[in-house]
RNA sequence: GUGAGCGUGGCUCAACGGUCAGAGCACUGGACUGUGGCUCCAGGGGUUGGGGGUUCGAAUCCCCUCGCUCACCCCA
């Protein structure tokens, strides 16, 4: 490998495989026009203190996952590692709290994350999310799972799995760890290493440890549940959102481990799995998360939203071996020589202020090379101009399906061109 | 961060430690000097990821390193 490479956990995307990335944002920006959300573009990097205090200064992503650096005049950066944080931000940063308190917004774009790559997880991946600030009722949980939801439909995208889970809100949430932190604490000796940091720097992450010794502490008939020490109102959000989402005939199943991995989650955690990716089987999640603008300094703003990876969903649609095609292209303009070439440019000209998908290849080669490649694109028509053809200002339109050929003018063959191109 | 498997032309892969590392696909040209898909012929392209070691001799064995893949962890 004489060249270089692309740096560990990322890679091109192109070809084929582009198609289906349209596709997937085409479906994004369709369905936040449908349900009235506005694209936000907040910058690829932001200061540091951002996540540590957002995210949470125990959880995974900062301590060992961010991709953080120091800019020419000291200033600590991060390469965002999530979505949800910077959206927040803005809306602090720009007054909507007080001007504008209730907002919808969502947003697409790369995040990093310095992990170990793998199947359906890369260094630099992609993310799409949507989110819902200042709303504190249910039904906004349920319009966010359901957007989620419609998305992966109208992407064909089926077999996919909700769960569903409630945090509590600070103060329940503060109990239970308190209760659970005691438990835990007795039962320390049958904790695995990593388990025993998180008892005391996030302990709700031991909820989803898969050690077979925590497991049998899990079992265990005096083990602390979570939702026994909801609040009325966090149970009863969770109520209502779970028959929202009955009403709506969104499946979905209660997994009273699910625990996210970010501390800013309260109340609603949700996330989408599949079963044909491997190990990497979210292919979305999201939740509500009240703390988060106090978190940040803020004042007490309610928010929900969910993020997915386009990375994963483009797996699964290449599995499902969607039908693929680069390009579009109507016609091949094929110059015989430099004489040639500026005639066809001319006419290459036209056909785009038309709307005619052109492709002109500027080699200087046989007409055979020219057939051969036109043959290769899978493209219809063949546009040939040569001595014979410049002789007489005429154009030869040859149709690949058929093989027939016509000798035209530029007009003629213009509007024979429209032609196809609109019974196509 | 831990573990396992794998690195050979652009791609997919051959080659018991032994002449010059091969094939298919792709590419280029020709048979067919302005008519594509098939066939045939020819051609270009490799310091076998990199470095070190063992050996008379290494793509092959050993060590280091880089990269890829999968899994753990965690997440999207």
């Amino acid at each position: 490998m004489p060249y270089l490479q692309v740096p560990k956990g990322t890679r091109d995307i192109m070809g084929k495989e582009i198609v289906l990335w349209r596709k997937v944002e085409e479906v994004v920006y369709e369905t936040a026009k449908n349900f009235g959300y506005e694209e936000i573009r907040t910058p690829i990097f932001e200061s540091t203190e951002l996540f540590t205090r957002g995210v949470g200064e125990g959880t995974d992503i900062v301590q060992k996952e961010m991709y953080t650096f120091t800019d020419k005049g000291g200033r600590s950066l991060t390469l965002r590692p999530e979505g949800t944080a910077p959206v927040m931000r803005a809306y602090l940063e720009h007054g909507f709290a007080v001007q504008q308190p209730r907002v919808k917004w969502f947003y697409l774009g790369p995040m990093f994350r310095y992990e170990r790559p793998q199947a359906g997880r890369m260094r630099q991946f992609h993310q799409f999310g949507f989110e819902a600030i200042g709303f504190d009722s249910p039904a906004c949980d349920a319009e966010i799972i359901l957007i989620a939801w419609r998305i992966y439909e109208r992407l064909g995208l089926h077999k996919l799995s909700l769960e569903m889970n409630s945090l509590g809100c600070p103060s329940c949430k503060f109990r239970y760890i308190e209760t659970l932190q005691q438990f835990l604490q007795r039962e320390i000796h049958s904790l695995c290493d990593t388990c025993k940091v998180r008892l005391e720097k996030n302990p709700l992450r031991v909820l989803d440890c898969k050690n077979e010794g925590c497991q049998t502490i899990f079992q265990s008939p005096s083990f602390p549940r979570l939702q026994d020490f909801l609040c009325e109102e966090c149970s009863k959000h969770q109520e209502t959102l779970l028959a929202t989402l009955r009403f709506l005939d969104i499946p979905f199943s209660i997994n009273p481990r699910l625990v996210r991995g970010l501390d800013y989650y309260t109340r609603t955690a949700f996330e989408i799995k599949t079963g044909e990716l491997g190990a990497q089987d979210a292919v979305g999640g999201g939740g509500r998360y009240d703390n988060l603008s106090q978190a940040l300094g803020g004042p007490k703003v309610a928010g929900v939203g969910f993020a997915a990876g386009i990375e994963r969903m483009v797996l699964l649609l290449n599995k499902m071996g969607q039908g693929l095609h680069a390009l579009e292209t109507l016609v091949y303009l094929a110059p015989l020589d430099g004489e040639g070439e500026l005639h066809l440019l001319v006419l290459g000209r036209r056909c785009e202020e038309l709307g005619i998908p052109f492709y002109m290849d500027f080699a200087d080669k046989t007409l055979k090379y020219h057939l051969k490649k036109a043959q290769k694109m899978k493209v219809r028509f063949v546009v040939l101009v040569g001595k014979a053809e410049l002789q007489n200002s005429l154009f030869l339109l040859k149709d690949m399906f058929s093989g027939e050929q016509w000798t035209l003018s530029q007009e003629e063959l213009l509007k024979k061109l429209q032609e196809e191109k609109n019974s196509a």
